[in-house]
DNA sequence: TGACATCGTTCCGTATCGTGGAATATCTTC
DNA sequence: GAAGATATTCCACGATACGGAACGATGTCA
């Protein structure tokens, strides 16, 4: 099949401005794609009107426009769900929060959101399969509410990662059933230096565990462990509500 | 002046596909756009030849292509010639690696690495205009080898964020003084909690600074006051390496 | 196995759209 | 005010994109 030749020049002319330094002129995007003024004119006209290109004011030079990242950003029913109790909690906090479901034997994270005002910040997760489940919380849950999961991934060799990792099958058991009983996780310096949060679950209709809400950061902001009980509840309470609003 | 249809629908069919949680199947779109399924087929085609749409196997869904966010990625001649030496900074020591210059009166930074397998990151600040030039690393050194903007900086009254914070404008520039001696710039914990790092300057064939590396991470995985002559040092001769390559 | 439904691809006549040179408008510099 | 540089607009033209129809591939069901 052809392909369409005004979309292969649209594409040419957006990979040319992104290639100036600073914001490129119309005749600098011409000499550079070997197209004419007037071409090249049309297709940033029509690009700025869709927002993929703009201008800080008009005769100004061009660069990429907002849409472009907009695009990178794709939200599911779920993500979007759950985005307004994520961006509460890092109001409530500053810290990361995050939301993950299981996908196979991994956990995913489907989504992340921060305080854009920390210098330290957690790395994105977003689209990131983790298979270590002992060492983070949202995938403890899973493995506390799992029976089945929690079998097999228990029958596997534990890696340890930190002094902090709960290596022992008998041990990641017991814990697992503390977990279970309290409805929610917490990890600390178990998968990396540094890094603390705590999870809760989010159940449908059928009392069962579909994803996980947490709260991330480095370990210097988190609350140590036996003064955690008001960061604890905020993450529970996000869970819970999300859980009743899946429910209808 | 009219726009060009083609590249309004090709937006429009990669916002369609951006929408879905997972993947998009081609009838998908064509609801979602109210286009025909030929059209959908032919844009589908051509922007995956672009790159800007991608399927795991032929027959399978439509998302997003790489194309997209390399867009957003954009280099200057600096920051590609910059580019080796930042990487191999993150290389050697695992931390963050910026280049920055000044624009007017403010610090701007124009690029940054990191290693992506850090949980502990610092936030993205490239593209960002710094003003307070006596808390950061990079624009200490502009301070101290341009009088001009020292004097004028100086002049202005200078806000504390830190206990550490220099604010005294005596004392800064008594600092400033030996930063020009030494030839590089700390900074720890004096812009906020947590964060530190290292900076030298990269010169011209005049003699003037240009621009600055910085090596920055979280304070407790910085090497301490007293202790650090070997991570300067990779940072020194970074830039004293671009600074040969600038000069021929 | 055959019928049917669904999805995606290809074809092709058509006319709409995108083209690009030329003219014009705007802005900056001297 | 003139000259130069940059960007915009116009418009005749034909090349390109269009979309319905036909077709091929795949999956489902009896």
């Amino acid at each position: 099949m052809s392909t369409i030749q005004s979309v292969e020049r649209a594409f040419q002319i957006l990979q040319a401005v992104a290639q100036f330094p600073n914001e490129a002129q119309l005749g600098d995007v011409a000499e550079a794609t070997s197209l004419p003024k007037s071409t090249v004119s049309r297709m940033l006209t029509t690009l700025g009107e869709i927002g993929a290109i703009q201008q800080a004011h008009p005769g100004a030079g061009y660069k990429i426009g907002r849409i472009i990242s907009d695009l990178i950003t794709q939200p599911s029913w779920l993500v979007n769900l759950a985005e307004p109790w994520l961006k509460k909690l890092v109001e409530q906090t500053g810290e990361t929060a995050t939301l993950s479901v299981m996908d196979g034997d991994r956990l995913l994270y489907v989504a992340q959101h921060s305080d854009p005002n920390n210098n330290i910040q957690l790395r994105d997760w977003t689209g990131i399969h983790f298979p270590n489940l002992h060492t983070s919380s949202p995938s403890k849950l899973f493995l506390a509410y799992d029976p089945i999961l929690q079998k097999n991934y228990l029958a596997r060799p534990l890696q340890t990662f930190t002094e902090n990792t709960i290596s022992d099958p008998t041990e990641l058991a017991i814990h697992l059933k503390k977990v279970k009983t309290q409805g929610y996780a917490w990890v600390r310096e178990e998968f990396e230096r540094g890094l603390a949060g705590v999870s809760a679950p989010i159940f449908d209709q059928n009392e069962k565990i579909v994803a996980a809400v947490s709260l991330y950061g480095p370990i210097f902001r988190i609350p140590p462990a036996g003064n955690d009980a008001e960061f604890t509840a905020l993450v529970v309470t996000a869970a819970s509500e999300i859980t009743s609003h899946l429910r209808g």
